[in-house]
Formats: structure tokens, C-alpha cells, sequence
DNA sequence: TTATTTTTGTTGCAATTGCAACTGTTTTGT
DNA sequence: ACAAAACAGTTGCAATTGCAACAAAAATAA
């Protein structure tokens, strides 16, 4: 199921099912928390929103980056940790809720769309588990400089080109590869000064193979 | 569905169904790679393996540690890197093996046993998600105490005690936090001699809160 | 049971990373 | 349009981590 397929499907679905909750938020506000246990499902229409952790020494964590049609929602993240986990729009954003009992429920009328998402569900639940591999890969590597080459060849693999905009701010960034903001600015210049990279602002051009 | 129901469910399933090969390993030989695209959902009955990834430089890396009743395959670990992945036996293992195509239709016979998989199967997956969420959890920590302590926690916690056995050796923790086993070692000397620990070989009791 | 391999435990030293503290630029909100 | 906030870009210095190289203990294989 890509993208394409997610937004008909969501199309379909809120046209003829009744059984979810749309929402609008502003840039910072708190879109969920994943604290309380509440089964939550949510699909982010518009916008873009980041699932972060704030630690008790004030370090925050990006755990995860949403864009257009991504899902999320405590239903997809249980952990045995008891750390609060907030889902904060970066941009104004609209979001689909409801409750994953429904997803492997028939809702009251038989809802055929209901049946729809049942079957996507485990594709969608695939393609979360792809991400969080592909994030375990990169936070594995040991040094700043290989996490910073992982990603972007991430990034390059999935453009079909050695050329692409990082989907966020280089402060944001440090933050998903976890990594000290400064020593990672020092890392990307000391590449640029090797010659293993171009940037311009927000594009990046890999130089290397 | 815990271990019982995986347990209860296998036994089921293999006095039914055919379409599955079950093959055994020693210890240190390979049970799979996720290099070809085969689409193989693997079950480990007995034993214990490791998805490991060895980097260029020769550094290794356990991805993911696999005990009975666990489950893996490359269907299960689509990145977008080329790297190459492998599961190593660490004891003499017994190993389920079938095609993820399997999972979403209907076998020859229609198969009972295949809907009960497939009824199962988001279940299965979604413990994979807690795993690699619990995973992603410990990496963003950014020092190796954070990483012990976090780790500790996750392992008091399932267990109900602060008292606990690590599920593997030093040297493979390391490689799982995803850090220099020598510093590691160092950590958990300080955290002994500050008394924040107690360690008698692999058992660990933690003597904070 | 003995030899071999793996694991544990340690340490000095070098390299990397994080921290703090800035400045200038860009973006956002009113 | 202007003020405020967020972001980008730097740097010195301290702390942490990784590396290399051991010896001793434990586990495994023959």
C-alpha cells in the first residue's frame, strides 16, 4: 500500500464511515500523548508533526517524523518504559482519529471500509516496521559521521538520486540521529571540506558512490 | 498472543499443514540471510540466533536476538540499504521456515491453520513494532549509561524484579547497545563501585529505583 | 580430560563527541 | 513591518568513548 493507495482509501473511507473523529492543529500544539491507553489510531491528512521524548535532563529525543497520510498512535508504540511521549504538530496539521478495536471489529453497520482498513492494517503495520528498522540501522552505526552517510544514502536510495532535501531542519536532524547539534554541524562541514559532499541550505549532493 | 499461544498454536499448525520446511543448526552456523528477496517468515522452535550485520571495517552489530517461539525473516526486515544481513545460530537451533505469501492467501487445501496464521499474524507483528520501539528507545539514549540504564530498566520490568539474568553474554550486549564492549565493561564497573548495581556473572539486581 | 576458543575484566591513550557560549541569518507571529 | 523566536554555523575545552593490548576465567570441542 503506498501512498497513492492510502490517500483513495482515506478518501473512500471518510466519505462513507462515520466512526472516526478529524481534527485541526496549529504549529506546537500537542496533537496526542502516549500515556493514557487509549487505542488511538491516527492519520495525519495535512501537515507535518514529530513524535518526540523529552528526558529529564531536557534532551529531546525525535522518535519519529510524520508527513502527509503516515499513521500513528500509542496503538503502534508500546514500550515497557513509562517515559511520555508526545506527537507535536511542526506545521499546521489535520488528523484522522479513531480507535484500532475498530480495526479488527465490524463497526455496527457492517462497513465495508471498515473490512478495507482491516486488510490494509497489516501492510500499514509492514511499512512501520520498515521504518524502524531502517531507524535501528542508522542509530547502530557508532560514529556521527556513519550515521550522517547512512542517512543520506537513505535519503539518496529513496529520491533515485544523489541529490535531495533533508525532510527537516539540520537542528531536528541531530535530534533523529541523536547526536550533539554542534558536533554533528562540524561532522557535515568536515565532509563538505573532503569533498564527500555539496549542500545548499536544506539539499544535499552526495559526491561519493 | 504470548509465548503460550505461539507455542500451543505451532503445535497445531505443524500436525496440519505441510507447507512448511522445519531444518536444524549447530551453533555458529547461519540459518538465513535477508539478502535474496524470498519473502521467508522463519520460526525459531528451540535454540537461540542472532540477526547480526557485519560493517565493511569489521565491526558487528546484533540487530536482533531471537529466542523460542520468536519469528523473523527477511519479510520482516525490508530497509533500503543493500546491506547484508544474517542469522546466526548461537546454540543448536530447530527452525520453522514458510513464504509470507503463504500468510494472505489461502493454501491448496484452505487450510484452517493458514487463517488462523493470518488472523495471528498483526498480533505477531505488533510485538515486532514493541520490540524495535523498545530497541529505538534504548539507542537514542546518548551515553552508555543511559543506554544500561535503559536497558536494565526494560529487563526489571519484564522480569518483576529488579533482580534479572541478561539474555546474552557481555560481549553481545555491547554489540547490541551498539557500543565499544571495553567502555561498557568501565560503565558497569562505575555503576557497581557507585552502588547503583550488584553483578554475580550475568545476574544483575539493581539497587536504585 | 585436555586443548582451544570464547568471554570477562582491566588499563593507557587517542579520537570523537558533547557542552557552553557565541554571532549572524531566517522564519514566524502579531 | 517589526519584534521575537527558531535555526545555522562556529569554536575551545572537557568528558566520554573507542581502540589496542593484555591476563585470567569460563565454556566448548575433541
Amino acid at each position: 500500500m503506498n501512498k497513492q493507495d492510502v490517500e483513495n482509501f482515506l478518501n473512500e473511507f471518510m466519505q462513507n464511515c462515520k466512526s472516526y473523529q478529524k481534527k485541526s492543529f496549529k504549529r506546537n500544539q500537542t496533537i496526542t500523548t502516549y500515556i493514557q491507553k487509549r487505542n488511538q489510531i491516527c492519520i495525519l491528512l495535512s501537515g507535518e508533526a514529530d513524535l518526540v521524548r523529552y528526558e529529564l535532563n531536557g534532551d529531546k529525543t525525535i522518535i519519529d517524523h510524520f508527513t502527509k497520510d503516515d499513521f500513528f498512535g500509542e496503538a503502534l508504540y508500546i514500550v515497557t518504559t513509562n517515559n511520555e511521549l508526545y506527537v507535536e504538530a511542526k506545521k499546521a496539521c489535520e488528523v484522522l482519529f479513531f480507535n484500532y478495536n475498530y480495526i479488527n471489529q465490524r463497526c455496527k453497520g457492517n462497513c465495508k471500509f471498515h473490512q478495507t482498513l482491516t486488510d490494509s492494517f497489516s501492510k500499514l503495520i509492514l511499512d512501520k516496521v520498515m521504518d524502524l528498522n531502517t531507524r535501528v540501522e542508522i542509530l547502530t552505526k557508532r560514529s556521527i559521521r556513519e550515521k550522517l552517510h547512512s542517512y543520506f544514502n537513505i535519503l539518496a536510495t529513496r529520491n533515485l538520486s544523489r541529490s535531495f532535501t533533508l525532510p527537516f531542519s539540520l537542528t531536528d536532524l541531530a535530534d533523529y540521529l541523536s547526536v550533539d547539534r554542534s558536533a554533528m554541524m562540524r561532522e557535515i562541514k568536515a565532509l563538505k571540506d573532503e569533498g564527500f559532499l555539496e549542500k545548499n541550505g536544506n539539499k544535499i549532493t552526495l559526491l561519493y558512490n
